[in-house]
RNA sequence: GCCCCUGUGGCGGAAUUGGUAGACGCGCUCGACUCAAAAUCGAGUUUCUUUGAAGUGCCGGUUCGAGUCCGGCCAGGGGUACCA
């Protein structure tokens, strides 16, 4: 007797509600800390609320949804939480364009996009809901910052910022558009200001060493992340001047000493500065270096230009003077702020020795015969020595250590092993960020807020009419007394990067106590986080600053964690065309539902007129190429939507958004509805066949889904489903529809429990244990052998696996197809790979 | 500029990691059912000058054998330290 709900087709708008009502009223996705099961943490990165739920979050959330839901049913507690990266720059955007308070705008996005991911149905712990703006989030992390502090890393110093000199405000690197403000279209200029940082630089040498540990991890962030630490060996040594001054240089290529024609220096270098003084034109041409951003594309692309000092630097070995330049494209940042420029082996030297008219000199070439092979561009190749006195003929590691060696017997240098990583500037001129808890006194300097007085909210009554930072211009809330002297004194109205944020939630999720930011062994409980997955634009800046946080919390006894997340996968990212206009410096843009795309062109829907169609690129609020999920939520049910999310493109890779397909994955919902309404209680027997093909499908579906390999297990389960079809009633094909039920159920878990519930299971299949395998059914006694000819297909044999080589190699000879390849000719030699190929070579 | 990645039918992609290229899905074509449509089911679907040949962005190399390995290009994407 089939039950009723089997006659009609699946309706998934009424099964959704129903199971979301149910899983919540059982509270099954509660992560329990103390349960004795083996504990599994599942996470992916958490989104910034921008508004609404877009593709994007969807697929990231339906993979770790499955991953969570399937480790469940492998007898796993498992964590799986979900918060807001709650502050940022879209929210004092929003306050600016449309009036409304950037807390009221974040809350509003976060109800809109809790109730979309609720309608997808994630086997979310939301009792471990967090969103970082929240007092009760950001004062703990106020307080794990002055335990930074009083670990020595933390402090300030100068450092650059874009400002855009209309609007009087610094603007982040997304705001510089061609190098004007977006705002006011303004050019804009470097300007420095005192910020806060973090000493990441201290964990260096140990960040590195970690990424040799993280297995889980693709390996093309390990390199990522290993080429931006950038270690590297390298000379420091000091060039006396004409002035009787010294100049310390640092370069990662000592062997080309002989080479350096020239001595530059970063615009900033005391050196630079201290000739302005006396020169207008120097400090005009300082003056002209500080247009432009501040980002490293930039700097790099920018033109080359110098600016001769007429101070001559002594060669260390040649006793030549070499002239002394300020260059736009040395970073004070970097090394020492000042470098030998040796223009035959570093293309940027190069390019400035063209511009100036410099000598440029080879001093490394293939073989010591090709000393004086021109050069018309720098070559920065391997090889020897030339045209450099004592090193002439060494290799270039040689010649390295010689440098060096003799550079520490003279007194003048030393070897240095210098990086790439720069400490963490923290500081942001914003609103809408963490306070940055210290007081500036005039008697005490600056003063660490007493924990006791944390956390320092922010204030409510804000003014974004103006740009800069309303914290800056409140009227009452930056003046406080001192905490030490009692003095009036002032708060730091800087705020943390949003970076901060995303550096500790995942043990804010793993354990959240009231008093404290977590607890030490709670947090021991569950970390590291077993499966992170999150974008691939990550792959940097996040990733390395939560490896720096949970290494600076270690270093002050907050956690026995090093390496916070185990394995990581990076997913592609969802992308579409954009559509935009031109108003003037700014570019409008427009979201694909305002945009009639029917034509060849572009339109858009409210005026008729054409819109620029642009590349196609990761979805992004400020490129407003973004897709609404919840229409197709409405339109076809949520588990058609995760279904769809899982097929067809391998999650690592990019996807293309298109509405095609969508509707395919609604079909098979319904297709897996009918053969659920097939199971049929009074069908006996065996089908062998159908047997091994259901066991060995509940394997091949492990190990995708471990794998994360989701589109290769949905493939199988249309094979399995097809097969199952396709069979005759049986109590084998009663289990084969079961088993289906219980593969797609972490996939699809909407229409799993309804089918579960009519087949009267009994409880919640998302309470369910993942279906045996017996081994013994996953081994095929035949196997198909590819017979080649000189590499070519000539036929296919079906023979009994493991059969021996020389009786494989004899069908395959007797095969008709090969023969009249063959034509006769004699056979030189026969490859045999068992059970798999024979391919004959005449 | 620099670092990392990707490139296979009309489309998304698969290929046991050097061994039958195109699994599976989408789309399309034809057929069945229907008064008709939807839904469903079945067959077909890389290309071509089709006893066969060519073919995995392009050019070359290694190998009995290359989508897979090596060298050189081209195109697209991500990051580039204040977008998150």
């Amino acid at each position: 007797m089939t039950d009723q709900r089997f006659d009609v087709r699946f309706d998934a708008g009424q099964a959704d509600a129903r199971w979301q009502a149910a899983w919540d009223e059982a509270r099954c996705f509660e992560a329990d800390s103390a349960s004795p099961k083996p504990k599994s943490y599942v996470l992916e990165m958490f989104p910034y609320p921008s508004g609404r739920i877009h593709i994007g979050h969807v697929r990231n959330y339906t993979m770790g949804d499955v991953l969570a839901r399937y480790k469940a049913m492998r007898g796993f507690e498992v964590l799986h939480p979900m918060g807001w990266d709650a502050f940022g720059m879209p929210a004092e955007n929003a306050a600016m364009e449309k009036g409304v308070h950037p807390a009221g705008w974040t809350y509003e996005n976060i109800a809109t996009m809790k109730r979309q991911l609720k309608q997808l149905g994630f086997a979310l712990d939301w009792s471990r809901e967090i969103a970082t703006c929240d007092p009760a989030y950001y004062g703990h992390e106020q307080a794990l910052f002055l335990d930074l502090y009083a670990a020595g890393l933390v402090y300030r110093r100068e450092s650059a910022v874009n400002w855009d000199p209309v609007d009087q405000t610094v603007l982040a690197n997304e705001q510089v558009v061609d190098g004007r403000g977006w705002r006011s279209g303004a050019l804009v200029e470097k300007r420095k200001l005192n910020q806060w940082f973090l000493k990441i630089t201290q964990f260096a040498e140990d960040l590195l060493a970690g990424l040799g540990t993280l297995d889980g991890w693709p390996d093309k962030v390990r390199t990522m992340q290993e080429n931006w630490i950038g270690k590297s060996q390298g000379l420091q040594f000091a060039f006396d001047l004409s002035n009787g001054e010294i100049v310390e240089v640092y370069t990662t290529r000592p062997d080309t000493i002989f080479g350096a024609s020239f001595v530059a220096v970063a615009p900033d270098h005391p050196l630079a500065q201290g000739v302005a003084a006396s020169n207008c034109e120097a400090a005009h041409f300082i003056a002209q270096c500080k247009q432009g951003g501040t980002t490293a594309a930039e700097l790099e692309t920018a033109e080359k230009l110098g600016f001769d000092t007429g101070i001559g630097a002594r060669h260390p070995f040649t006793g030549e003077y070499l002239p002394v330049y300020i260059a736009n494209f040395v970073l004070m940042e970097y090394g020492t702020g000042a470098i030998m420029a040796v223009p035959g082996h570093d293309q940027r030297d190069f390019d400035f020795a063209t511009k100036y008219g410099l000598p440029i000199v080879r001093v490394i070439a293939a073989e010591p015969s090709a000393a004086d092979a021109p050069l018309t561009e720098a070559e920065a190749g391997d090889g020897v020595c030339v045209n450099s006195g004592f090193l002439d003929g060494m290799a270039v590691a040689e010649a390295k250590v010689e440098v060096i060696r003799r550079t520490e017997a003279d007194g003048c240098g030393a070897g240095k092993t210098v990086w790439r990583l720069r400490d963490w500037g923290v500081s942001r001129q914003r609103y809408w960020g963490t306070p940055i808890p210290f007081i500036h006194c005039e008697n005490c300097g600056v003063v660490p807020v007493p924990k006791d007085q944390l956390p320092v909210v922010l204030p409510e009554d804000v003014d974004f009419s103006v740009p800069g930072n309303p914290l800056e211009r409140h009227a009452t809330w930056k003046h406080v007394d001192c905490p030490q002297c009692g003095a009036a004194a002032r708060r730091e109205t800087d705020t943390l990067d949003t970076f901060v944020n995303s550096s500790w939630y995942f043990l804010r999720f793993a354990s959240q106590p009231a008093d404290k930011p977590f607890d030490m062994a709670e947090v021991a409980q569950w970390l590291p986080v077993e499966q992170y997955i999150g974008g691939i634009e990550h792959a940097i800046l996040h990733l390395l600053y939560a490896r720096f946080w949970t290494r600076a919390l270690a270093h002050v006894g907050a956690v026995d964690v090093k390496e916070p997340f185990a394995s990581l996968f990076t997913q592609g990212m969802v992308t579409h065309e954009t559509y935009s206009r031109k108003d003037g410096p700014r570019e409008i843009y427009f979201t694909p539902g305002e945009v009639d795309r029917s034509g060849t062109g572009a339109t858009l829907k409210s005026d008729g007129q054409p819109v620029q169609i642009g590349k196609v690129i990761k979805m992004s609020k400020s490129k407003k190429n973004v897709v609404d999920p919840e229409d197709i939520i409405a339109d076809y049910g949520a588990d058609a939507v995760r279904w769809f999310m899982l097929s067809d493109s391998p999650p690592e890779r990019d996807l293309p958004w298109s509405e095609a397909g969508i509707e395919g994955c609604g079909r098979f919902v319904q297709r897996l509805w009918r053969l659920f309404g097939q199971f049929d209680g009074s069908a006996t027997g065996d089908n062998t066949a159908l047997a091994r093909k259901t066991h060995q499908t509940v394997a091949a579906v492990a190990t995708d889904i471990e794998a994360l390999s989701f589109n290769k297990a949905v493939a199988r389960i249309y094979e399995l489903t097809s097969a199952t079809e396709k069979a005759a009633p049986s109590a084998t094909r009663n289990e084969a529809i079961r088993t289906i039920l219980l593969l797609v159920s972490p996939m699809m878990p909407h229409l799993a429990e309804e089918g579960w519930d009519a087949l009267g299971e009994g409880g919640l299949v998302a309470e369910a244990a993942w279906p045996e395998v017996d081994p013994a059914m996953l081994v095929e006694d035949e196997v198909t052998v590819a017979v080649q000819h000189m590499g070519k297909l000539r036929d296919t044999l079906t023979v009994a696996k493991g059969l021996p080589k020389d009786q494989l190699e004899a069908l395959a000879l007797a095969s008709e197809r090969v023969q009249r390849s063959m034509d006769g000719a004699e056979v030189r030699k026969v490859i045999v790979v068992p059970d798999r190929l024979v391919n004959i070579v005449t």
